[in-house]
DNA sequence: CCTACCGATCGGTAGG
DNA sequence: CCTACCGATCGGTAGG
């Protein structure tokens, strides 16, 4: 049993690993078996199905999105603190597993249908939930008065170069990267 | 022959269509073949391959993209009069052809040897070139002495969230868009 | 965990 | 531009 979750758990980090690579439709079930050294038909004895692989990656790291926005949501701090917490949220996710979060970020849409519907509700309760921060520091004065959805957009895909990028030269460190990109955002979202 | 070149491009806009709404691998020539009205084997007639279809919608955007650089490099104006008319540029050519622009930035991994690396060297050179306005931008002092790689990456990737976005509500004119989106990056990227 | 195999679908061709 | 069809590969199952 405990053999049998981690063989699943390597399975599901290689499948990370070539959904990000290739994209889940290019990726075969063949080449998943090779990745892990088994059969195509043996992996059935872990996972149901090509789907549930994808199904897993992606409600897994919504639910930890959504599990950082609530504690910050909950902070007595202003929204401009919140919106620094978010953006070190969504690097250090990135940082924890960055496979898994590509694969997430890229391949959601080739879940079928009730689970397609379900994710993307997800997806926007997170938006709408970081949106209301942002209007709240609009309200108070904190930010630019421009649309808060061109804020939260552009936020949201300034973060997103990370998924494709962390890997290679690491002449940044993690953290200075992570100060760079606040600098940035904070500056071009707060007023004066 | 001008009704030929005509198909063809309805061939390659529905391609564009379909390879931005389902990827790449997950679209097959039959799917194409519906959605121009033709069964699969008469796209033969138009196109040698389905490969062929992703290589000319991205290298024609990739030419795009440097077609403007080129331009761009030659004016006589500081580095963030460049910065602005880059990030203006991305976003031009995202409303001029939002599908191809899309299929472009998210399906170019699915090509083939050696275009594939022919692709990143244009992509390579087109960084590299983007890299050298901001590193003359930090140098004069115009922008904030961080990674010119940060804000490279920063900046690339926060107007591409537009492509995913701009085709739903139209409360926000494309021009305000622009604006708003230039006041964020070129407010986090300026020094003072 | 494997061998053997299924029906479906893939990109593409032959031939008219 | 079509019908008819090709070999290859797909996700997945049967049976042990």
């Amino acid at each position: 049993m405990s053999d049998n979750s981690t063989k699943k758990q390597i399975i599901l980090e290689a499948a990370a690993r070539l959904f990000r690579d290739k994209g889940y439709s290019a990726t075969s079930m063949r080449d998943l078996a090779d990745a892990v050294q088994l059969k195509a038909s043996s992996l059935y004895n872990h996972i149901a199905s090509k789907e549930e692989i994808l199904q897993t990656i992606c409600f897994d790291n919504a639910h930890r999105f959504l599990a950082g926005m609530t504690e910050i949501e909950q902070l007595q701090v202003s929204a401009t603190h919140k919106i620094e917490a978010l953006i070190r949220l969504h690097i250090h996710i990135a940082k924890e597993d960055l496979t898994s979060v590509t694969a997430f970020n890229d391949e959601w849409r080739h879940l079928s249908e009730p689970h397609l519907g379900n994710f993307k509700s997800l997806r926007k309760s997170y938006e709408s939930r970081f949106k209301a921060i942002i209007e709240a520091g609009i309200q108070a004065g904190e930010l630019r008065p421009l649309h808060a959805s061109v804020l939260l957009y552009t936020l949201f895909s300034s973060v997103r170069w990370l998924y494709d990028w962390f890997k290679p030269e690491r002449s940044l460190s993690a953290d200075m990267l992570e100060s760079e990109i606040i600098t940035i955002l904070l500056n071009g979202m707060i007023l004066k």
